[in-house]
DNA sequence: GATGGTGGAATTTTT
DNA sequence: TTCCACCATC
């Protein structure tokens, strides 16, 4: 493609930022200004214009599907050429280099990658091996220790890092504790031959740094280097950036400081904030346009950020129009909020020509999503969920993998004991421990001791069990090395009576494993005929592309279907756009939430993350808050998001279910609608239909007459709040907060409320 | 050694 | 509400 067509498209500051040929640069763009355009462009750019090769460069993003959609972007522009780019994710990128020179620091071929899961089993097992820590909490060291390899710092390091950034206490435990645990968790990893995914970057950082010649060969394959959402790195992805860069210093790196999102895992804004210190030589491009979201929008997203202190001031200019105004819906719970969105998109998809890949639902945490999928489902509406429990992370499909990283590696503990269990073979508990036992007595992998079990349990019915357990796992070893992938997952299945034993349980929720394997064999089938290759590097694929997996949720029908709503996270959602979004649960200790209340950096964040779900919307935004809401199995009162009581009325409308304008209450605070006060409800008989409210107006059934914040007394459960009504007539209910027992959702008919 | 019951904790967010 | 660790029982 001639330049000139190449550069038509593009606005001025996004033309000046294509053209940019070598040398440090900073693209500073704001959410919906064409940041994948500029850098697809750039890349062509650089091909076209001054001849350099495509395996010449690497663009590296977070998220596989960012990658994904690069590449095609780029290959739809520039042919087949695109396919030499190194277009990856970070992990993905330096699993690469130390699957072909990991053996340089110890690594041996074949090495394992331990994923969350994994880390968890080993620091569960550790747990119970140091002193003073049986109670410790197994995810919380987790949590550090994650912490801590994303900050670079080694487990030889971790002791005067920690005590001087976090002090002697961390997540309630002395830091010597913690180093403890840190050493010892490391030294299982390298005696299993093991990664966790924080290593895949440390480690290649240490290679990087120890073996020059490593470092200046992969350099070689990046003269052009591109960071997307460079606001996101954390130290070893700013080092390794950094590193890869040293020889040729054409860096690129792109990003937004509102949209900077993963401080709670070491994410550093700072390493975009000071890049021109870095690259002192550095141009800057700013991408202020944007061209996704209505002004209506972009005014509330500008607000929102606004907010925020110390930031570099900055302000999204539309080219769309104004658009509709934000809407801003009240529920009584989450319910009601589910069935609202449900309602709604039914509602748009009748007025006008939308599909069902039109809309997001975008909450704050996963467990807001079944509601969700419930009442989508019942709707008939097909849905999509992005994230949550992934496919790979699935018991059956965990235990399938494990038992071929078990075949595939005698020193992968984690998989080994795994395995033992699973199915049932009479190995229980007290023959593990010895097993265990023995093992950690003589440095030797868990499965050493099963070989050895003749000796260790000697005289012991598990004697003869873990002989033939051993026996199996020397099969499916031998047929790891003959067999295709997927014929040795099918092995798998056979041999160990895996599928067997869930075929004789014969329960729904057996079925629905016996699915997901059949499911698991399908994809890697797939996978060996598009690209071919062996167990091992279906386990790499699997272990990194795995957790963002797509979830459908069938319509009644039963049917997948490829049109469908999309449910996700707001962290997932970076990146993406919809002509119309729901954010759902605008709750104090949602969003902000309640982990992060305590601290101002903390409570940015998380006025960052609305931001980001507030930019997702191209055309119509819908706000949604409960007045109840259900946390740990119980509902609870719940108050509007301070983000929401932020904002100035005008920048949106209040509506009811059927999406008409509800006028503002003229007896409440500054900003009527977004003051917060209990809820006056009311079960309406007549034109509001079901599910309506009417905010204004208390209302009877049976003689009492309902209204939230209402004293009520109950028969049987006492005296309790009244915290929201739905339904109407004789299907309406009441959301009471009892103070005994708790909150009850009764048919307001039979309840046998009295005033209290 | 397996099974079933109970009680308490859990939910941020993800490569 | 759901998941898990722990316990008692068979």
């Amino acid at each position: 493609m001639p330049h000139e067509e190449l550069l038509a498209t593009l606005n001025e500051e996004q033309r000046r930022a294509v053209m940019h040929y070598d040398g440090p640069a900073l693209v500073l763009a704001g959410a919906g200004s064409g940041k994948t355009r500029t850098v697809v462009h750039r890349i062509a750019y650089l091909l076209g214009e001054h001849g350099v090769l495509p395996q010449q460069v690497l663009a590296v993003t977070f998220t596989n599907k960012a990658a994904g959609e690069l590449r095609e972007r780029v290959e739809h522009l520039i042919g087949p050429p695109g396919r030499d780019l190194w277009v990856s994710t970070f992990h993905s990128a330096c699993l690469r280099v130390l699957r072909m020179y990991g053996d340089r620091i110890g690594l041996r071929s074949g090495f394992a990658i331990y994923d969350d899961g994994d880390q968890l089993d080993l620091l569960k097992e550790i747990l119970g091996t140091v002193q003073g820590l049986s109670e410790a909490n197994p995810r919380a060291l987790r949590a550090v220790i994650d912490r801590a390899k994303s900050n670079l710092w080694t487990a030889e390091t971790f002791g005067d890092q920690a005590q001087r950034v976090w002090g002697p206490l961390v997540s309630g435990l002395r830091v010597e504790l913690v180093e403890e645990v840190f050493r010892r968790y490391q030294a299982r990893l390298t005696g299993a031959n093991a990664v966790d995914f924080n290593d895949i970057l440390g480690r290649t950082v240490e290679l990087f740094e120890t073996h020059r010649d490593v470092l200046e060969r992969v350099q070689q394959r990046a003269v052009f280097i591109h960071v997307d959402e460079y606001q996101d790195t954390n130290a070893s992805q700013y080092r390794l950036t950094n590193l890869l860069a040293d020889t040729y210093g054409n860096l690129m790196v792109v990003g937004d400081p509102d949209q900077s999102i993963y401080a709670f895992r070491g994410a550093d804004v700072r390493n975009i904030l000071d890049f021109r210190q870095d690259y002192p030589d550095a141009a800057v491009y700013r991408l202020e346009l944007n061209y996704r979201s209505v002004g209506s929008v972009l005014k509330l997203a500008n607000a929102v950020i606004g907010q925020n202190q110390g930031r570099i001031e900055k302000s999204l200019k539309p080219v769309k129009a104004e658009g509709e105004k934000v809407r801003l819906y009240r529920a009584t719970d989450h319910h009601a909020e589910a069935d609202f969105v449900a309602r709604t998109i039914e509602r748009l998809r009748a007025e006008r020509t939308l599909d069902y890949q039109d809309f997001a639902v975008l909450y704050r945490t996963n467990s807001q999503s079944r509601v969700l999928e419930e009442a989508l489902r019942r709707a008939s509406i097909p849905a999509r969920i992005v994230g949550g429990v992934g496919f790979y992370e699935r018991r059956e499909v965990k235990d399938a993998l494990a038992y071929a990283r078990a075949a595939l590696n005698p020193a992968d503990d984690v998989a080994w004991r795994r395995v033992i269990g699973r199915p049932k073979r009479g190995i229980g508990g007290t023959s593990e421990e010895r097993l265990v036992a023995w093992a950690s007595r003589n440095g030797r992998p868990f499965s050493a001791a099963c070989r050895a079990a003749d000796d260790v349990l000697a005289g012991t019915p598990g004697a003869k069990r873990v002989t033939e357990f051993v026996q199996l796992m020397d099969d499916l070893a031998a047929a790891a090395d003959e067999l295709p992938a997927a014929s040795f997952l099918k092995f798998v299945y056979d041999a160990t009576g895996y599928v067997e034993a869930l075929k004789r349980e014969g329960t729904h929720e057996a079925e629905g494993r016996i699915e997901n394997l059949e499911e698991l064999l399908s994809a890697v089938t797939e996978w060996q005929e598009e690209q071919g290759g062996s167990i091992a590097e279906f386990l790499d694929e699997a272990a990194l592309l795995g957790s963002n997996d797509d979830r459908a949720v069938e319509a009644v029908n039963g049917e997948t279907v490829d049109d469908a709503v999309t449910l996700m996270t707001l962290h997932n959602a970076k990146g993406l756009e919809f002509p119309i979004v729901f954010l759902v649960g605008m709750e104090e200790n949602l969003i902000p939430h309640r982990s992060s209340v305590g601290s101002l950096p903390e409570i940015e964040e998380e006025r960052r993350l609305l931001y980001v779900g507030v930019t997702r919307a191209q055309d119509e935004l819908y706000l949604v808050h409960c007045e109840a809401r259900l946390t740990f199995g119980r509902t609870e009162p719940a108050r509007p998001s301070r983000f929401l009581e932020d904002l100035s009325p005008d920048l949106f409308m209040e509506t009811d279910v059927f999406g008409r304008k509800l006028e503002p209450l003229q007896d409440a605070g500054k900003f009527s609608r977004t003051v917060w006060k209990p809820p006056v409800v009311g079960a309406q008989a007549g034109a509001q239909g079901d599910g309506a409210q009417a905010p204004d107006a208390p209302s009877t059934s049976g003689g009492l007459s309902v209204r939230g914040g209402e004293r009520v007394r109950h028969p049987k459960f006492g005296v309790g709040t009244v915290v929201g009504v739905s339904g109407q007539g004789a299907k309406a209910e009441v959301t009471v907060v009892f103070e005994q027992a708790g909150a009850k959702r009764l048919l307001l008919k039979f309840s046998g409320l009295t005033p209290a």
